[in-house]
DNA sequence: TTGAAAGCGCTAACAT
DNA sequence: ATGTTAGCGCTTTCAA
């Protein structure tokens, strides 16, 4: 590649000035020269080095994101809307992406290694002088793992560190739950079931509240027998469609769109007609809440909201070197469709 | 951050000294004051800055990766699969997502916009001294834009150039094809309707071809009548599921999975049993075809595959300094699911 | 065993 | 209007 040095060369000027007039310096030099210099630069294809550049400067405007997979399925939304926000501001961002789910078959837990994989993708950041680091999760959940450089601006999406030191971003479950059973409390349904994922999930904990919330200031005494808990797969939702059935819910409010899916699979077979005989809700807001008939009604999730707020987060450590550490609930938006009739 | 020179200056060598041994040279130093440095590099949280070392090495071990969007459903995956190449052999990458789906809302279309993005996102990777980038396009079609940067491995995935001057990364859409029409008459069946996306779509037209080769080589004559394009939207194949009926198709492949959904939503709702009074094929393998009822046979993409294997011709580019810019052409994975029956 | 010195490509303060 | 110089943090050759 060419330099600089070897645009100076060939058109007689200083690294100087060439620099200067590359760089729009007005009065680098005289107009001639300064096209002449632009000319060479050209037809060299000159492109400026980024690492001298930057090492330079000792700047790089540029942010990290540590993500546990980009496969994740909101992953990918989370990165782009980070993108937006720092394009906006003139930064750029550095992927690191520790391949989790690939490397270790769905092993999430904080195993040792992946404590060590943790601190090397952040050290290589760091190494690349970003001046912040976003760390997005694959799952909403508790991370033991603080970078161990100290000082460096740092936020958590979708995942909280236990020791709070840093801001996390995070959604409100219990509200988007205590939201849905409202709707559903409101269409006269007083039977609800739960297909709830793992009591184990932090997820499935705090919609379990938020049900509650919803229920208790209803005066309908919460009904443990209605809370069945599934695996998150669709044969789950199928086989605790029946029980709740069974039990003779009018609407049945599954913790993912899957589990809901199940639920589909068995009225269908059933032929019992969802959106009238029985009410149906998800969670996730997947793709296919739409192409199902009748469409599914959901809680969409706001991954690219939880992106610019995180992006947010880390330009006001930059700028103002204080950590502000309170983790941030971003709202959830229930979105009501043809699956859910009034009670009859 | 702590350098070199402030190790050097607290432990009383020279920055020379303390490079060999944090760099794990033999022999740098006596071993009691080769500790000394370990330990005070880890008491300082020391981390070699990348850019000062690329840059004095002239050497980054980096390739980049330019994505048309990160958001597409498939990216991700070949990402992954190039990223892990790359670590099996010494690299990491480094991305540059275009967000061309987010910035122009679908135009896909080679704009001059488009072509200036692509080369300012090549010219910044270029600047950060990678040693050669894989472009991963949104979907299958032709790009009019090359580097302008001559003299880089460049290698196209998912699209390829009008000049053929790089090699493209493909997969093999008319076979696939090929192959699902021969499963389907294996079945029996003879009287096979096509819901296609758009004649403009390289994909469709493939497919296509595929459809009417398997047609030819059984002697069974191609009716145009039985292939009806669709717009790769659900609604499309539900419609087209309707004419095809009524035309006494025993068979339907859709070129998509959601428009193959299209197919289930009609017979669901008229009451034909799919797998035995209609078979029906997809193509995408999307997550639903093993959600659905019956499994939907579809036709899966070598993503990964794809990914590794632009990843190998860029480093034979990078090695060997010669392109071969033969395009390469993967095979798919036909599943045959449950939606596939015997004629009868 | 250790260090001095040069230099990667660039910028910026300070001459001239 | 143009150039000189120093230096960002690191590696590496060569000398001591």
């Amino acid at each position: 590649m060419a330099t600089i040095k070897d645009i100076a060369k060939l058109t007689g000027v200083s690294t100087a000035t060439v620099s200067n007039v590359l760089n729009g310096k007005e009065g680098a030099a005289g107009p001639v020269k300064a096209r002449e210099i632009m000319e060479v630069a050209k037809s060299l294809h000159y492109q400026p080095n980024s690492l001298a550049k930057n090492l330079k400067q000792k700047r790089t405007c540029a942010i990290g994101i540590v993500t546990e997979d980009l496969t994740a399925f909101n992953t990918p939304d989370i990165v782009d809307a980070i993108e937006s926000y720092c394009e906006e501001n003139g930064y750029e961002i550095i992927l690191a992406n520790m391949r989790l789910y690939k490397r270790y078959d769905h092993n999430y837990t904080d195993t040792p290694t992946h404590g060590q994989l943790f601190d090397a993708t952040v050290r290589n950041l760091v190494a690349k002088q970003v001046e912040g680091i976003i760390y997005i999760g694959y799952h909403y959940r508790e991370i033991t793992y603080l970078p161990s450089m100290i000082n460096i601006p740092f936020v958590y999406v979708y995942c909280y560190p236990s020791d709070p030191v840093y801001p996390a971003v995070l959604f409100d479950d219990e509200r988007a739950a205590y939201e849905v059973t409202n709707v559903l409390l409101e269409n006269g349904h007083k039977k609800i079931g739960v297909i709830s994922g793992p009591l184990s999930s932090l997820n499935a904990q705090q919609r379990l509240r938020g049900y509650q919330k919803a229920l208790y200031e209803q005066s309908i005494p919460y009904n443990a027998e209605l809370t069945r808990y599934g695996d998150w797969e669709r044969k789950s939702g199928y086989e605790i469609a029946r029980e709740l059935l069974g039990q003779g819910v009018s609407a049945i409010f599954a913790f993912n769109d899957l589990m809901a899916l199940g639920v589909y699979m068995y009225c269908m077979e059933k032929g019992i007609k969802i959106g009238e005989e029985i009410s149906v809700f998800g969670y996730d807001n997947r793709d296919i809440c739409e192409w199902y008939k009748p469409a599914l009604a959901s809680v969409e999730m706001p991954m690219r909201e939880m992106g610019s707020k995180s992006a947010e987060l880390i330009f006001s450590q930059i700028k103002r070197r204080k950590v502000d550490s309170q983790p941030v609930l971003l709202r959830c938006q229930v979105h009501t469709r043809e699956s859910v009739g009034r009670y009859r």
